[in-house]
DNA sequence: ATGCCACTGTTTCAGTGA
């Protein structure tokens, strides 16, 4: 079984490349994030008919998540126990969805940007990674392999940005996401990976010709339970998505599984 | 060994992204 993970930035602008890419690939599960798109707007038959069922979540413009599966959809959940809204009113956004294919539990999460260091919005992604870390901490304790795999917006090792001077005192790179981002391994979950694909990037800037110049980041990652992890028997990183018109910034991120 | 930002809705600019 191939499950992936892609921040398509936008599906109805996305459909047509995503959907040839699930068409060639035969991928049975593919997470999306940053849909960007209501429920009612995404474009459900495009999957449909290549014979994917589809679970979304999405509130508005902004965020959204959705799973793909050809292997069913089941036990849909959009929002994980304590997940922290955004903003005065506090909403939970689109970016989490739970869904239950093929006998594994995978997780299609779109982590908060932080925006910068001071910004109220680098608290809420930090206390949103907490939230997602005592809930893993459960996950990990059930039999049920469990994938956690999305857009993590952090870059764990220097390695994962092209210049780490570009990123002093840039989210992404900062002490505390980094620790958060271990304390989810630490809670029971292992990044299947990047032992397949060392020494690549997930993502790249529209702006700068910065794909052309290889300057990019790594931070989309597929995090799983003991049972997840070692069913996995390879990775890859389909860097050819970034080429060529109409391509999201961020790169689909695979894994096979043994039956 | 790829090509000089791209989505969205409130639309002719602002918000967001990383």
């Amino acid at each position: 079984m191939q499950i992936a993970t892609w921040n398509v930035n936008s599906i109805r602008a996305r459909v047509d490349r995503v959907t040839a890419w699930l068409e060639r690939t035969g991928t049975d599960v593919l997470a999306m994030q940053e849909t960007k798109c209501k429920d009612e707007q995404f474009p459900r038959e495009a999957f449909e008919a290549l014979g994917y069922e589809v679970a979304v979540h999405g509130l508005n413009q902004w965020n959204g998540v959705a799973i793909a599966s050809k292997v069913g959809i089941a036990d849909v959940e959009t929002s994980f126990t304590g997940q922290p809204g955004w903003g005065e009113a506090a909403v939970v956004e689109g970016r989490a969805l739970g869904a239950t294919c093929g006998g594994v539990r995978v997780w299609s999460l779109y982590v908060p940007n932080g925006r910068t260091l001071a910004d109220p919005h680098y608290t809420y992604k930090l206390a949103w990674l907490e939230a997602l870390r005592a809930n893993a901490v459960e996950w990990a304790q059930q039999d049920l392999p469990t994938a956690l795999v999305g857009d993590w917006n952090i870059a764990p090792l220097d390695g994962d940005v092209w210049d780490m001077e570009v990123f002093a005192g840039a989210t992404h790179v900062s002490r505390p996401e980094r620790d958060a981002f271990q304390a989810i391994q630490d809670a029971g979950f292992r990044e299947v990976t990047r032992e397949f694909t060392p020494d690549a990037y997930t993502y790249w800037d529209y702006t700068q010709l910065r794909f052309p110049k290889n300057k990019g980041m790594r931070i989309d990652f597929q995090l799983g339970s003991s049972s997840y992890a070692e069913r996995v028997t390879g990775a890859a990183i389909d860097r050819n998505e970034r080429k060529g018109k109409g391509a999201s910034d961020h790169v689909p991120v695979i894994v096979d599984l043994a039956d």
